[in-house]
DNA sequence: AGTCGATAAATTGTATGCAAAATGTCTAAC
DNA sequence: GTTAGACATTTTGCATACAATTTATCGACT
């Protein structure tokens, strides 16, 4: 037993008194948070013992929260043998995408329907800002500003399940995203191009087409990043 | 070294080899279906000493079930102040038919590419069979054909998450679907004729129109089941 | 009599303890 | 040197005990 696990103490320690928030749901979020950073590899044993001392609490509020990140799919608790962090593999990262995919067709459906004028100007002028970002090539900008289309996509479809559950599934996605922060100059002006349609679709509240561009947008958007991880992973 | 769905073991009990299925999970698993069937009303308290006693258990996997429960949706836990089966309203069962939507949706387009010709055999086997159903006006059989297909079709994705993801819904509004064991003459004919257009879709595995049709066909129930749940729950 | 407040009861949140299962180690036999 | 088995250690699963918060009951005051 070798693994680092001082860093995760040192960091999680961060502070827990801060709130009333029941000590559970910060321990929920803080080990949620923890693992989406990616600080504790898949496969780890995470020992209950551990943890509850780098957290500063005891083992129930603990095997609660972690009853909650196993039924989410962050982790797997196998009988006996406690908890590991979940392993993703190709497969799951290519159901994770198509998810993603649906997801947000759906999404795109439904804020078609829904969504105001104002929050379309919003996303023009975002979508303007993030064709500067484009030009200029700053990826990381670019980046950012993609995603905060998407969501604001999602939050004008005005269905909170599929908020929640679109969130979730980026959290769990969040690990593998960081390690494919690039994108190929021929890639990136396709999405480019995607985008302008998704925003066009959006303009004239064409919820199929909408849907349809969405779903192939987010498709190709995997190819090129399992292409990346595909790399990046195997080491 | 290979391990078994992770989420097998918390959504679903899938690991029946010998009895020693934790407690936790038998807890879980029961709790689930009593709520689900509707042994509890909605709004309800449900105190932990008398869960316990009932289900012969202490409170430590019992609160850890609750967790789980509340993660899923099925209850809400307010601080301090216990558990309360979680109230659905019309928002709600809009919210979720519109996921149910986009889920099937999604499922049928990933089906189009991956469903083998012996599957969609089956499935034709299955419609023939609900059609006979309709044509004799039987009811629970028409059904539980139809929901059957639904399934097959969510199946035939390859996509365990989603899967997963769409039995977990459709769990959560088991609750409400009893209610309305009932379906107008004119949407009955409807829902077939859309039946019809589900099955051709997927013979010629056109994903864009299957999407399409699977989409607003469960628009359409959520319109009919809205609309006889409006009354009956207006109570 | 009604309302507000204080105290008591009940209920939830957390910590600890104990038994069962799993993991690791050491020894002995081949 | 390798492997199998028994014992010790660690870790998990569950139950109970205690602390904190909420809810109920009762009495005092307007």
């Amino acid at each position: 037993m070798e693994y680092e696990q001082p860093q995760a103490a040192t960091i999680l320690n961060a502070k827990i008194d801060e709130e009333v928030e029941s000590l559970h749901d910060g321990i929920l979020s803080k080990l949620r948070d923890f693992i989406v950073e990616g600080h504790l590899r898949p496969g780890d044993r995470v020992p209950e013992r551990q943890l509850c001392e780098s957290l500063g609490v005891s083992r129930t509020p603990l095997r609660e929260a972690l009853k909650v990140l196993a039924a989410e799919g962050l982790i797997e608790l196998l009988p006996n043998r406690g908890a590991r962090i979940r392993e993703f593999t190709p497969d799951d990262v290519r159901e994770f995408f198509e998810m993603l995919a649906g997801m947000e067709s759906t999404a795109g459906r439904l804020a078609c329907e829904r969504i105001t004028e104002a929050a379309i100007e919003q996303i023009e002028a975002l979508h303007y800002q993030m064709y500067g970002h484009y030009m200029r090539r700053e990826l990381p900008e670019y980046f950012r500003l993609n995603q905060l289309i998407h969501e604001r996509i999602v939050a004008a479809a005005g269905n909170h399940a599929l908020e929640t559950y679109y969130h979730g599934l980026t959290a769990r996605m969040r690990r593998l995203r960081y390690s494919a922060n690039t994108i190929k100059r021929d890639r990136w002006g396709q999405a480019m191009r995607e985008h302008e349609q998704i925003l066009d679709a959006l303009r004239r509240r064409d919820g199929r087409e909408l849907a349809e561009i969405l779903y192939e947008h987010l498709i190709h958007k995997w190819s090129a990043t399992s292409e990346a991880l595909g790399t990046a992973e195997a080491e």
